[in-house]
DNA sequence: CGCCATAATATTGCATACGATTTCACCTGT
DNA sequence: ACAGGTGAAATCGTATGCAATATTATGGCG
């Protein structure tokens, strides 16, 4: 578990330590310090950020309202370890979901929201530019974000949760299943979509968020494994 | 607190005392058992359920997440008061879900899933006919358990939750600013859903959903509170 | 040599204890 | 009579302890 926090935690003033330490193990998650199905004790991560069990099974149990754990009844909690079918409802929500935010975001788009999708942007590209594991988990991470962007500039806090789910679900299904790592073609789709918010072009945004979403799942492998592929296994 | 439940947890073997109390819960806050901003203390709740506030504190969580329960840090947690605003996004929220889950289920319902919509409709057929205050929480569980249906119906889980998330809010969100009490043309709206979904039809289903989400909503007094009517409260 | 039964160990589920914060009642002073 | 302050009671946040369950190690047996 290298969650980078040898200490106890230093910030800050809200208090609320679950919260945080949900934070934290999120972030580990979502670019992938922690892999699917890798064991979070209870006592360990205690032990890491200096409080008690009470408080770490409070921030467990958030991630797993989250998806991104799995708890088992006297076993405990993992990394989540997402079904090929349950990636697909990941990917089928977000068609459905995100058109819909594009259009919210379409009429109320102020332009600080585009000016920061314009600097999300340029991390992005900032990102791409770099070469290494660190710059990678960065680009991922980043590549969500700026749909939480969306999300957030569309204005209703209900789907900007329920986005925020699917965002981490997302990178989680795509460290599982992932082909090339990072589709790095998504920035330019992600430019042209911050193009259309900016014109108020609907229908445009919309064809190009579905497109985006469609790359997005393209590059996965979501084939699914029975049948033939149990004989694959025992041959090898 | 009238939870009906005055001694110990009868059912069942099923593990999970949490999740139990969260249900009991959840129900008597979506049939209004509980009213909005009623306090739900945990050292209360636990003498209701004999259980340790340990456990109580994990269903509240739970129903915190959900949005139908409100927690403020050392004041406990109360049942949700959503704003006007939050009424809005709700009804937001599932004017952009709900037609998925129509086209959803219709390429994947079974006979079986129709009888069970058929069924439930009988159900709140039954509670229409009847009287009294308690006939009237029967029909809007009924109501909202038919949306609960069609999500089943879509196949995907993770919209599933979402929407039991929405018809549960929905239903905090009428009896706040609900004007007739109940919108019994429901019924036969339902019904017509339910004839499309059987005719595999997408377009009339989707049509037909938007409009009942429209009537629901509707119903509502959702006009701000703010500005002139100050005045109008100070005049009282 | 491998396999199953059994004991030792670790981990979770839950209750309880205690300090901290809030709430409420009462009281005093103006 | 009322505003504001003070103290007691209630409630919450968190740590810890114990019983129950799962996991791992050990040893006997086929």
């Amino acid at each position: 578990m290298n969650l980078q926090t040898p200490f106890a935690l230093p910030d800050s003033e809200a208090d609320d330590r679950a919260q945080l330490i949900r934070d934290r193990l999120r972030d580990a998650i979502v670019d992938r310090r922690l892999g699917p199905g890798t064991k979070l004790s209870e006592g360990e991560v205690g032990a890491i950020f200096n409080v008690s069990r009470t408080v770490v099974r409070a921030a467990l149990q958030m991630l797993s309202f989250e998806g991104l754990v799995r708890s088992e009844r006297n076993r405990g909690a993992f990394v989540a370890n997402p079904t090929i079918e349950e990636a697909r409802q990941v990917f089928a929500s977000r068609r459905l979901i995100e058109p819909g935010l594009v259009a919210a975001a379409c009429e109320r788009v102020t332009v600080s929201d585009i000016s920061a999708f314009r600097n999300q942007l340029e991390k992005e590209a900032g990102f791409l530019s770099q070469r290494g594991p660190s710059a990678r988990r960065s680009e991922i991470k980043a590549s969500g974000d700026f749909h939480l962007l969306l999300a957030a500039a569309a204005g209703n806090a209900i789907l900007q949760r329920f986005m925020e789910e699917l965002v981490a679900r997302s990178s989680l299904v795509i460290a599982l299943y992932g082909r090339s790592g990072v589709s790095s073609c998504g920035h330019s789709e992600h430019m042209a979509i911050v193009d259309a918010l900016e014109r108020r072009d609907v229908p445009t945004g919309q064809e190009l968020i579905i497109h985006h979403i469609g790359h997005i799942e393209a590059d996965l492998d979501l084939r699914t494994t029975d049948g033939l592929a149990l004989k694959d296994a025992l041959g090898i």
